[in-house]
DNA sequence: CTTTTAATGTAATATCGTAACAGTTTAACT
DNA sequence: AGTTAAACTGTTACGATATTACATTAAAAG
């Protein structure tokens, strides 16, 4: 176990609950909001809840499948403008190459945000590597380039995946 | 204009008349099918030449616009069975961030797909730094994770578009 | 308390992509 | 050549993802 310590940073174990995570980002959120005097609003927190709730990334239908309030189906729409706010406050990642959003797991750090995805588990994690993302600013420049926003998607297994065959 | 031959790879130009690319392109992919015994039909030589006849990248039902050979409309799977098997020769890319297809500006030459995509021309280029890709994977493994694909797109402006304003 | 800005409700529709299956062509093998 | 197997094509239908438009309501700012 002692050595577990020395380990970097590392995929999210599929034991791991992370209510409190999700509490943590809900607060995050509301005092985001405040500060910004935006309005954090049931749409938007029920769906940064239900994203958060998730280990895997959730799709806009998946997340508007959870939002039946009254037992009423709520429009796409409604899903979408939810997301929309949340990504704008960096509180809600989007994975271009699922169709799928995540929480973000690094909020309040400067970070351009780099995920792994296991294409068994599907679970998600930022990597959020400063080099990587230093480095992509420094070659773009150099090749004439003003860079607004990184996107970067790594695909593969995690160890877990790989240890349990 | 002697001072140009110092510049770095740059941003493709938009006065830059490529069909001579086209030509290329199809040649490479005719040899490419020859050399793996498979069979470059008339769907897969006319999808190709219509994206790499584009600067831009191109929606598949961009394409298939273009595919009316004889006035009939051609069907979505259509363009997308000739997409996934150029996809898989490596002379075309899914750019994720915007659904959409552009050749491979780097045949036969051992890269991971990274693009340069600018938000106001629309153009695109192939940055394909492998210090950056050796800096990805470098940085997943010590995540403990095992990298397949890495998907890398780097949305911005271009020198040119920056200079015309 | 009115103005104006932001958020919501609702319906319709656009855009992107795939499944399924029958028919045809091509390549490979007697 | 004739037969078989594999790959490709045609066609229909459908599933999944996302946006537009516009009327209504709620909140904040003056």
């Amino acid at each position: 176990m002692e050595d577990m310590e020395a380990l970097p940073v590392r995929f999210p174990s599929r034991q791991h609950n992370h209510s409190s995570c999700v509490n943590k980002l809900l607060g995050d959120a509301e005092e985001e909001c405040r500060r910004q005097k935006l309005r954090f609003t049931e749409h938007r927190r029920k769906v940064l809840e239900i994203i958060a709730s998730s280990h895997k990334p959730l799709g806009a239908y998946d997340i508007l499948e959870q939002m039946n309030f009254s037992g009423r189906r709520q429009a796409p729409v409604v899903a979408y403008r939810a997301l929309d706010f949340l990504i704008n406050l960096g509180l809600v990642h989007r994975l271009n190459s699922l169709n799928a959003f995540v929480a973000c797991m690094a909020v309040g750090e400067d970070h351009t945000a780099q995920f792994l995805i296991c294409r068994q588990c599907k679970n998600v994690e930022e990597l959020n590597s400063n080099c990587v993302s230093e480095r992509i600013e420094k070659d773009a420049v150099e090749a004439g380039f003003q860079v607004d926003q990184q996107l970067v998607e790594i695909i593969g297994i995690c160890y877990e995946c790989v240890e349990s065959g």
